[in-house]
DNA sequence: AAGCGTTATTTCCTAACAAATATAACGCTG
DNA sequence: CAGCGTTATATTTGTTAGGAAATAACGCTT
């Protein structure tokens, strides 16, 4: 019989939720590929998709996590900012760590 | 900007989903009133979703976790076992932590 | 002014999920 | 042996979430 304890961590803000695993994922894609429509396509999300947790993600904090610009250079494109990489990377860190406390528990389980 | 961490935990057994929040609940429940059919209804639940849950559990562990018994003496029922009981308190005991851990972990958000 | 590659938004359709309903089987009780 | 309260299971119906596609708007480039 081999346990596994696994978990979904997530971040609400005003009772809703704002920053989950999903979201994470899209915002680096979206660093890596500059545009929210590639990095859709990258993830095999629907741009919609896309578009709605972005959208969601960018009304839950008054400090801008991407910034989207529509028509011009390149037809337009997302960028994340310095502030949304440093809630990546405090969200990733705490999942993380969530994910250690958890593989230390197991045994709990296993000897019952 | 009030922020939450929330999480999910969950037991996988055999890469499949064993234990988790709602089958806990439902597994309180049954204990409290010694049949699936009724413990369904407490948590305004439909039977039919209630029986998968309960038939998911019995088929991932050695251990039987709960008994059913069909027919007899007040037409049939549920029982929970010592075993089930114990796991109920170590999953309730790991959540409990998790909750702790992430709530230490709150202020790395708020603070960016 | 036309063309482009993107973001933004609506409408429609379908497929997966959930609920409701129906039926059967079971084994004690009187 | 009929009645009961349950577990067990199939079928049908309803609902909702999500994808597909169409359309518009935007602002640079040429």
């Amino acid at each position: 019989m081999s346990f596994k304890i696994r978990s979904r961590i997530w971040i609400e803000a005003d009772e809703h939720v704002f920053l989950g695993e999903g979201r994470v994922r899209l915002l680096k894609a979206i660093d890596e590929t500059g545009s929210l429509s590639k990095a859709a396509k990258s993830l095999e999300m629907s741009y919609k998709k896309a578009w709605k947790l972005i959208d969601s993600v960018n009304k839950s904090t008054k400090k801008p996590v991407i910034i989207m610009s529509v028509g011009g250079k390149n037809g337009g494109g997302a960028e994340l900012t310095d502030y949304g990489r440093a809630l990546i990377n405090a969200f990733e860190e705490i999942n993380q760590g969530c994910w250690d406390y958890l593989d230390t528990q197991l045994k709990k389980i296993k000897d019952l």
